[in-house]
DNA sequence: AGCTTGACCGACC
DNA sequence: TGGTCGGCCAAGC
């Protein structure tokens, strides 16, 4: 009980979270099936901190919602988890662009052509 | 108290 | 089309 000086929210238990990440969530929480933000969309919408402080939240605290909504301004998807946005995306019908079109497969370096989100499609601006 | 890093962004070449 | 650079804001060391 003595509180010997003022640390007042240091101690934050676990299981609340800061009052940014929980509006990033909530945010996230409210994008439509088939549709994206950028980090940057939901900083701007928020009208607080900034895309990186975004993918903070999303890479702390991400697993808890659709994290698989919020991407990268180029729509590129995330790395590590390429393969299961992908199937997210498949299954919401979200609008997808082949990197160039479309499977040149011979002499394609890369073992696998990720497509990329289509933000001019699937962007959602908040209404 | 200062430097580095990060699920970023936009401009430039 | 793709790589680099500087800027931004917060957390960690």
């Amino acid at each position: 009980m003595r509180r010997v000086s003022g640390n007042r929210e240091s101690q934050e238990e676990p299981g609340e979270l800061p009052p940014f990440a929980e509006l990033v969530l909530e945010l996230t929480e409210r994008i439509p099936s088939g549709r994206v933000m950028t980090y940057g969309d939901v900083a701007e919408y928020l009208e607080e901190g900034g895309p990186r402080q975004v993918g903070r939240v999303m890479a702390l605290y991400g697993g808890a919602v659709a994290w698989w909504r919020v991407v990268r301004a180029d729509g590129a998807l995330l790395p590590g988890h390429e393969l299961r946005a992908l199937e997210r995306y498949r299954a919401e019908g979200t609008p997808l662009r082949s990197v160039r079109g479309r499977g040149p497969a011979r002499g394609s370096a890369a073992a696998e052509d990720l497509p990329r989100v289509d933000l001019s499609r699937a962007r959602w601006d908040g209404r």
